[in-house]
Order: C-alpha cells, then structure tokens, then sequence
RNA sequence: GCUGGAAUCGUCUAGUGGCAAUGACAGGAGACUGUAAAUCUCCCGGCUUCGGCCUUCGUAGGUUCGAGUCCUACUUCCAGCA
C-alpha cells in the first residue's frame, strides 16, 4: 500500500504527506502537467528549482509515441525524463473520449491516433500495462468519461468507469505479484480509483462508495471542470472517501479558487495544464489576476510581472522585456512566462499548505482570492 | 533621350467593367482547466440612431447606368537600348 500520513486536519482538509518511491510529496500540492514526459517549455532543472515536488504524465500520449516499451527500455518514466522525484500517470482515458470517432466496446475503447489515424484499442488491462511499463510512481484506473452533461449519459460513464475499475484492480495486482514474485520485496507502483459522475450528487455518492470499496491506493476525482459546485460535490465525495487515502483532484488548477476550495474540502494534489498553457499564449498570473503580457500598455513598463515573486522570471526580468519576447516570438518568452506561471500554482498551492498548517487558511483564502478577483 | 513595364488600406499582394476592394504580415483585443493547443477566435479607411452614410486603388480629365479595372495627359519608379 501507498504510505500517506496525515499532519493537519482542518474539517476536510488536511495536510499530509504521500510517501513514494520516488520521495515524498507535501499535501496539499500542484503536480506538473508532464503529458508527453516534459512539461512544456519547461526542463526538469526548472521545475526542481521552481519548487515542483511531482509531475504527471499521460498515458495516451506516450503509448502512441515514443510506445511505452522504450520508456521501459530507458528505466521507466524518471530515468527516461530525468525528473528524479514522484511521478504520476494518467490513464488516457479522458483524452480518448475527447477525441472523434470513438468506439467503446466490451473490451475496451477503439480509436484512432490523432497523429496518423493508426488503429488503437485501450483495454483497462492494457492501460495498467502501459503505466507499468512506464513507470510513474502513481496510476490512474481506465474510467470513461461522458459524452454529455445529461444524468443518462454521466451514469453510463460511471458504470462504465466501475466495472472498469476492477479489470483495472485485477490487472494492477496481477502485475504487482509478478513483480514482488520477481524478487522485490515491495510493490513499487499505486492505483488510484477513479470517481465519476458529473454534476449530479447522488452519482458522485454514489462512485465514491464504489470506489471506497476496492482494494486501491487513492483516488482520482475526474471530470470536473469548473469551480462552480465544486465544493458541495467535493463535500459530498470526500466525506465517503476513506481518510487515510490521498485524493487527487483531476485537471483542475487553472483558477486560483480551484486550488484553494479543493484543498478546503479535502483534495491533496492537483494538476492542470492551464498554467503552461496560458503561459505559452502570454496570459500571466498576478496576485491581481491574470494579465496578457502582450498587450501594448506593458510596452515600456519596466516593473516586474510581480514585485514579490521569487520565480526566476520575476527576480531577473520586467514586463517590458517579457512583452518584447512575446511579440517578438522569441522561445524564452515562453520558458520564462511558463517558469512564472508554473511557480505561481506551486508556491500558491504550497502557501495553502502552509496556511492550513498553522490554522490560517480561511484568512488566506479570503484576501488572496478577494484581490486575485477584484471583490 | 527612346522603347517597354509598374503605381491598390503600415508593408507585400489579389483584383481586368458591379468593389470599401483578396490574402499574408504587421497592429489591436479576447479565449484557454486529467494538452490533437508554440493553439484558436474576433477587430483592423472614417462616421453611424447598426439601416446605412461618406471618402478611397499615383495625379488630373474622359468614356460608361456604373471605373481600381477602359481611354488621354501628367508625375514617379523599374528594365532594356542609347
């Protein structure tokens, strides 16, 4: 089993630490977005010395290209990338369901590469394969996402997303054994579970008492995509999730008040791909909310992105320049916007942890969000 | 000096009788949540009560219901020949 211990509890929150192969991840915490093995823009000599403590990798991508063998090949995910600190993957599941022309049969889900139109199937047992081959420290079970908002559809993925989760269990354990038969003494790799059911909170109920009951390590809380609701869905998920386990909130950090209502009701790491991303198209965090550092009023404003940020990119350069490197489509616009970006989430997420920690988080939460979104 | 050719919205460019005028770049703004994203969308002559109105394709005339498109002259530039 995944160590996880608990420092701090605060109603559903907590504080904690997953102990992993790899080393340990202070909760609650931001989880890189590493889908292709790199988090972009980023090398992981940045992300170590932003403050980084995992990055998250997906199994989709990495299947249809470099094929997860080579990763096994090169010593699995850490070696292979150079990040010598936990690792997770995702399962691929949510990217398949975002692609066209998806078939879900009773095996698995056929689809073709968004790459070159190649015929490929992802069956739960050959989803746990391929995050064993590759290698991460954490796993996500093969869940199916729906293919609408309605309560029809999102209890079809749900069920879907259940009775995959013990093909999963089985196959996870099954390579486990074959493992720990192999000479180690401990099973070096964890599952999460993960809950479905969309807006409804009966479904969700629902999916974390089935969740609950399998023999998993964690758990996943997917399809979420905005904060509205967030917090009476995670009160409802949380309170049924066993405490002992850690819970990691899918794709979800994008927004400040993501981070802060996920750890406030019970969430211990989060990853999002809202921060590089944005960081890429120049839309950069500030304490005062987001800016576009490519519009023309940062001309020849000379100031730091953030006077009291201790990200590389604010200790060394101003907004003018970070706006020249923008509309000059230099490369280190980019590294630097995306060095700031992926700080900022961290070292937020860390504060948070920090707040909870010495009791001050309702403080915190209220004048950081109150001046991030001008209320 | 002669003979050809060319002048279009910041730049390059499409356009050969129905046009406020094509496309690209530049410029302005917006979006982005388990990354088919170094991507995508919108605006880009002026005014507008959003129906239009006005002014535009080197300059000045002309032909035509109608001209960026045809004709004449001029101006500037390019090429070739002197």
């Amino acid at each position: 089993m995944l160590k996880y211990e608990i420092t701090h509890r605060d109603g559903l929150a907590r504080t904690g630490i997953i102990h992993t192969p790899h080393g340990d991840i202070h909760t609650p915490a931001f989880v890189g977005a590493a889908t292709r093995a790199t988090v972009k823009a980023l090398t992981m000599k940045e992300m170590n010395e932003l403050g980084s403590q995992a990055i998250l990798a997906n199994t989709y991508h990495l299947i249809l290209r470099p094929g997860t063998e080579l990763i096994k090949e090169a010593g699995g995910l850490a070696e292979f990338s150079s990040w010598h600190k936990p690792t997770f993957t995702d399962s691929g599941g949510f990217q398949i369901f975002s692609l066209p022309n998806v078939k879900i049969t009773e095996k698995g889900v056929k689809f073709k590469s968004h790459i070159d139109g190649a015929n490929f199937e992802i069956t739960p047992e050959s989803s746990m394969q391929a995050q064993w081959a590759i290698g991460a420290d954490i796993h996500m079970a093969f869940d199916h996402l729906a293919k609408s908002e309605s309560y029809e559809d999102m209890k079809e993925a749900m069920d879907r997303t259940h009775c995959w989760l013990s093909r999963c269990v089985a196959e996870h354990q099954r390579l486990a054994k074959s493992v720990t038969s192999a000479g180690l003494a401990e099973n070096p790799q964890f599952l999460y579970a993960v809950v479905q059911g969309g807006t409804f909170n009966d479904l969700r109920a629902e999916s974390a008492k089935y969740c609950a009951t399998q023999p998993v390590d964690g758990f996943g809380i997917g399809g979420v995509f905005t904060a509205d609701g967030m917090d009476e869905m995670l009160k409802t998920v949380n309170s049924i999730l066993p405490e002992d386990k850690p819970r990691h909130l899918l794709g979800m950090g994008q927004e400040p008040v993501d981070l802060f209502i996920g750890a406030e009701f019970g969430c211990d790491t989060f990853d999002c791909v809202g921060p590089t991303r944005m960081a890429r198209n120049g839309s950069l965090y500030t304490k005062d909310g987001r800016i576009n550092i490519k519009n023309a009023k940062y001309t020849h404003d000379f100031t730091p992105l953030e006077k009291d940020c201790a990200c590389e990119c604010c200790k060394n350069y101003n907004k003018a320049y970070l706006h020249h490197l923008f509309k000059t489509d230099e490369i280190t616009a980019k590294v630097l916007a995306s060095i700031h970006n992926e700080y900022f989430v961290v070292h937020t997420t860390d504060q948070i942890r920090k707040s909870l920690q010495n009791g001050t988080f309702q403080d915190y939460k209220k004048e950081f969000l109150n001046r991030y979104y001008h209320k």
